[in-house]
RNA sequence: GCGGGCGUAGCUUAAUGGUAAAGCCCCAGCCUUCCAAGCUGGUCAUGUGGGUCCGAUUCCCAUCGCCCGCUCCA
């Protein structure tokens, strides 16, 4: 089997079929922004429905939400983002490699955390002290440079009286600050979900690989609630549910796995993590993470009940979140506002959280990746997009064989009776072997032709992608065949 | 941000200090009764900005973007 082994002939696919195009092209590029075109936009469209209804529609425990993406300041003070979101870095004048602060403060590996800027910017003045890692040096960097991992922006129109927002970083934090909500407003009980799908943007380093890693991109997030002691078994279940929607939607098993985090890499917040990987085309054939799986415990809701008592100083700053210090914990936390209760054990307690938290971008790569193939057919080379069903942009092209013999009047009617039910596409033009190839190509499962025999049974033929092989089916039939074959 | 590589049509490649060439794709027409057939015609390019020069796609500088590595990270 043909292996893509160049992540340029991904790139290429994409843009010569108009699945993902570099964003503002005309005007030389914008780094690290990319754009989803026709069939592109159906397939990013198509993996979010498929999380959604798996996430959420097949569950009687999960619900969804769609936040703002502009969020009150102090959501990214008490979520910690607003302080460790931020990294200090310093470059090795001997070998140009740059490295983080609080990575050098000794030669032990340690853990991989933000940490403040404050702290970083105190390590930095011991510089001269410092080892580099790559080459050995010691005290030849340059000036520490800080990196704002947020996106800033204002809100206000008037620039005098503007306030500073940020862009959000995870969409996770819009679902903490709804638990509430979705507590009083629906009658869920825990153990149950959140799930929501939208756009993040981080100010990364460095991005990297197409659309693997931008600064704006889009997740996929869920918090699942549940009560402390039982959380185990949740992370259990989700991590086992997210590898196996991947197999499901046609990921070769070969190419996805799971990565444990060491005890030494989890965020000091979390109880476990896991990132289930896929293995990706780029230059190292590397494996790179497509969604993690974090317990984080009950971290972030009782951060954002500190984040509540902490309105006053909010006011009393001007909303300088720099001299705001998050207000500490309240003695009797589990029985604060964002705890909840049991009425059947009569416990009151702060749930648990397991995050899935999946990369719609990477999901929609991979998943073009994974499908692509190559294979002779009569001395032609043919290309194929092997999507599953439901993740294909285009379900069912269209042709009349020839265009004459009142083929394409028929044709031009099959289509428009299908159109409401499936994304279909209706060609006419040139040989249909090539309009075969095409669609081929743009990993459309079926094609419907119009033939001489139409015309006498009223039968058409359908063509399978994978097989190319092809099946008479009565035009009336045509619909539920479909639907059955399609599995809608 | 550093180092390396690369930017010519939608794609893949030519060529040149003096009219930018071809194949595929695409479009129109003809022909075609099932897998990128054929014929005719057609659209479309030197990433951007400067400099040197009578003249720059070519030489120089800057810039933007992409890939690889370092680094980092969901």
């Amino acid at each position: 089997m043909a292996k893509i082994t160049k992540l340029d002939d991904i790139v290429s696919l994409c843009k010569r079929r108009g699945f993902i195009f570099q964003s503002s092209e005309i005007y030389g590029g914008l780094a690290s922004c990319y754009d989803y075109g026709p069939l592109g936009v159906e397939l990013k469209r198509n993996v979010r429905a498929a999380w959604w209804n798996s996430v959420v529609q097949m569950r009687d425990d999960v619900v969804g939400l769609d936040s703002s993406i502009l969020m009150h300041p102090l959501v990214w003070k008490a979520s910690g983002h607003a302080d460790k979101f931020a990294d200090v870095i310093v470059e090795c004048k001997k070998c140009n490699t740059r490295s983080r602060v609080d990575h050098l403060t000794s030669g032990a590996e340690e853990h991989t955390e933000h940490v403040p800027v404050e702290t970083a910017m105190t390590d930095a003045a011991a510089l001269d002290k410092k080892v580099c890692p790559n080459c050995g040096q010691v005290g030849q960097f340059t000036e520490p440079m800080a990196f704002r991992l947020m996106f800033e922006t204002q809100m206000g129109a008037n620039v005098d009286d503007t306030m500073r927002l940020f862009l959000r970083p995870e969409t996770a934090q819009g679902i903490f600050a709804n638990f509430r909500n979705v507590l009083d407003s629906t009658r869920v009980r825990i153990p149950f979900g959140i799930a929501q799908i939208g756009k993040s943007f981080r100010n990364e380093v460095t991005t990297k690989a197409f659309i693997f890693r931008t600064r704006e991109f889009e997740q996929a997030e869920l918090e699942f609630f549940c009560e402390p002691g039982t959380d185990d078994e949740w992370y259990e279940h989700w991590r086992q549910q997210r590898f196996e929607w991947y197999l499901s939607l046609g990921i070769k098993k070969e190419n996805l796995r799971f990565r444990e985090h060491d005890l030494d890499e989890l965020a000091h917040y979390a109880k476990a993590c896991v990132d289930v990987e896929y293995r990706f085309p780029f230059g190292s054939g590397d494996w790179q993470e497509l969604e993690g799986i974090a317990n984080r415990t009950d971290f972030d809701l009782r951060q954002h009940q500190r984040g509540m008592r902490t309105l006053n100083s909010w006011f009393e700053k001007k909303g300088d979140l720099s001299q705001i210090e998050l207000n500490s914990e309240a003695d009797n936390y589990h029985k604060g506002p964002l705890s909840y209760f049991d009425d059947q054990t009569k416990k009151r307690y702060i749930p648990y959280v397991i995050e899935p938290s999946a990369g719609i971008d990477r999901s929609a790569l991979a998943f073009l990746v994974d499908a692509y193939d190559e294979e002779e057919v009569r001395g032609e080379t043919r290309n194929l997009l092997r999507f599953h069903h439901s993740l294909a942009p285009t379900k069912v092209a269209v042709f009349p064989l020839v265009k004459k013999d009142g083929m394409p009047e028929i044709a031009v009617k099959i289509y428009d009776d299908l159109k409401g039910h499936f994304t279909c596409f209706y060609d006419e033009k040139g040989a249909v072997g090539r309009r075969y190839r095409r669609q081929d190509e743009a990993g459309t499962p079926f094609c419907i032709t119009v033939d001489g025999q139409t015309i006498e049974d009223s039968t058409v033929t359908v063509r399978q992608r994978d097989s190319m092989e092809q099946v008479r089916v009565a035009t009336d039939q045509l619909k539920n065949y479909l639907r059955g074959e399609l599995e809608l």
